[in-house]
DNA sequence: CGCTTACGAGTAAGCGCTTACGCATGTTAA
DNA sequence: TTAACATGCGTAAGCGCTTACTCGTAAGCG
């Protein structure tokens, strides 16, 4: 009942260890007759290489970690689902048809909020290369792991130890939003949800909104800070409603499950959106495609970063210096109807038209295995 | 540049490798200032233990597999992300859970339509046991490998070779449903929405279905046939509308996406739900909640499948004999607006709701680390 | 004071694989 | 015919770790 190791399929093929391993491998120097016996006694043996022994001995594991925070349990479930956790999963899925392409393995590893750190060191030992996804643990925990080990912080701020950063263009994408919002809509008083402080990404949208409405000639009216959940989205409607004020005419928020917070409650409160404020978002997660208007947002191409991770890793792993310290990927503008964009019919057109909005799920430049691409915002190139 | 070794910390702290060892891994018999230098010496050196060498010498890997099934980049983006992915990440999220709660880590494989499972095969000589979800690959693929290795197969008919097969009691989850329609509702004609043959769940669902309507003395007026994507569901409804014809009062549909279906085309056409068509649909995805009108369905424990998949191969793996060849979890009725049910106030109301609806995350029995439970239909117990 | 025990730590034998090296053959060229 | 080389395969040395076994030392006992 144990499992056939290579010493029984060389009994089995008569030949040496040696020559099986050969044949398995594909090594040249080897008889086709020799070859194929062996191969033929794998068949039968219904032998599988042992992969551990084999990457103890080969130097390598072919094996990709990737490191992602998981949200403790006892957050309301809508919180959780529309939180990183499906971002997360967008990611893991990008990444794994990038390994899969390579022949590599994915590994996975959940941080929880007070378990520390351990499971991402432990991953050192165990992989070629770690994908760390968010702030899924500390600088001083990345500066620690990039230091001895090839790693991919995705959705970091900029790197800062010896880690690549792989990320989107926050800048460029809240940028698209904004002259949106000012040029095509002509909306000149613009209010802003923000989220975290701790947040680089979400600091950066936030920055770049107010840069952008001052060079448009509109002004920041108002603002108001959210956690990045829906019920934080909420309790700011609530704050902006106060006494019967009323909201400025456009409101940013920096992430979709806010919007969608504003949405619940201006519903209630009986606001139309977009007829008296219109709301975008930011990450366009599936929800956001069935609120009630359409949330207008920009997307994230999460599974997009995770497959860039995953090539940057390889050529990491493999001697090839990785092309720069920080990959960009573009964003691309959602417009639904929560800006105040007709939407022609119902639910369906929308779908029809969010089916036009994906991309082809191949980027041309990943064709290349293992080539990692240096795209900025909106098309044009950015790196440093 | 080279990571350390235990030859390194040996030296280091002025033992031998076996005594490194057995500070590391918290063994008896070392002196507690030993132990301190030991430990203290890897933290200086920043020390890491290779895995892959300890899983070759201890003979076990502490890593459990989970093959899914990718689907392929091509289908329409709606399509994808409601579909199986969502369910496959749902399941890994519990898996997850599980591994870390035992110190274990997950190895990910996607197998693609035409792929083949090799990726599956190879995970056999890297991991303690797999966890194979839904049809992610052939039956002969799962006998071969529930052979030589430890296997959960996830969300399968019932167990057929060596695996232990995880799944959630799709018979009573119809019946529950059918019972609302016919006992609560009082409707005497109800249509159905079925899967693809192929599919074992949608089968014993559409099997229950009749049965159970029968029994309450309510008849099948209808039966259409979808792939399970939204567009088949879509399909269905113009079928079931062709050349002015009615659909029938209730209409049962075998998952959530196809229901949804349903939806898009009935407001396209201006038939109303609930009060011309009831509409249902079964494994209370995300979108359920924010289709309008909500849609009643059955909620799968998706993460839950996932986390009971881990303890059956911990205990597989660990010698310990599985409880049982069969591991039913229970399913849930969730009633929203799409059968007829009164939700007071709009959307908030039933954000409120269906947070009631979840279950705290923790569920009692998966305190006691590695332990499965068998759980059956509404609470009773079912086991084979 | 001599003997048994218990304790702490070292020695060495693998775990299953890859690969550098070496050694027979068979093949070619002078 | 023989040197020179390619070809095909076996031998053996690790890869970094765990652990069974061994052994020196100090404590406990009559």
């Amino acid at each position: 009942m144990r499992a056939p190791t290579i010493y029984d399929l060389a009994e089995r093929a008569g030949v040496s260890i040696a020559t099986v391993s050969r044949a398995l491998n594909a090594k040249a120097g080897l008889s086709q007759a020799t070859r194929a016996r062996v191969l033929a006694a794998a068949e039968e043996l219904g032998y599988v290489p042992n992969s551990t022994a084999r990457g103890l001995s080969y130097g390598a594991t072919e094996t990709i970690g990737i490191v992602v925070a998981t949200r403790s349990v006892n957050v309301t479930p809508a919180d959780e689902e529309h939180e990183s956790l499906l971002f997360g999963d967008a990611v893991i899925r990008g990444a794994e048809r990038s390994a899969d392409r390579i022949g590599y393995a994915l590994l996975l590893a959940g941080i929880r909020p007070r378990s520390g750190w351990t499971a991402a060191k432990n991953m050192v030992g165990r992989t070629d290369g770690l994908i760390v996804v968010d702030r899924a643990v500390s600088e001083e925990a990345l500066a620690w792991l990039s230091e001895r080990h090839p790693v991919v912080a995705l959705a970091w701020d900029r790197p800062k130890g010896r880690e690549v950063v792989v990320r989107i263009d926050n800048a460029g994408g809240t940028r698209l939003l904004m002259e949106h919002l000012v040029v095509e809509h002509g909306f000149r008083e613009i209010g802003i949800v923000r989220g975290p402080a701790s947040a680089p990404d979400a600091t950066v949208r936030w920055h770049t909104a107010e840069r952008v409405a001052l060079q448009l000639g509109a002004q920041i009216v108002g603002s108001w800070v959210g956690d990045f959940s829906t019920s934080s989205g909420e309790r700011a409607a609530r704050r902006m409603t106060e006494g019967g004020a009323w909201p400025p005419r456009a409101i940013m928020c920096m992430n979709d499950q806010m919007a969608v917070g504003l949405l619940n409650v201006f519903a209630e409160l009986g606001i139309a959106v977009p007829d008296d404020v219109a709301v975008t978002g930011f990450d366009d997660i599936i929800v956001a495609r069935y609120a009630v208007p359409g949330l207008t947002t920009v997307r994230q191409p999460a599974e997009e970063l995770g497959a860039t991770a995953v090539d940057c890793l390889y050529d990491m792993a493999t001697g090839l210096a990785p092309a720069s310290r920080e990959v960009v990927l573009p964003t691309e503008l959602v417009v639904r109807a929560s800006c105040g964009c007709p939407v022609s019919g119902a639910r369906r057109q929308t779908v029809t038209k969010d089916s036009r909005d994906w991309p082809a799920a191949e980027r041309s430049w990943s064709q290349a295995p293992g080539r990692a691409a240096v795209v900025g915002a909106g098309g044009r190139a950015a790196s440093s």
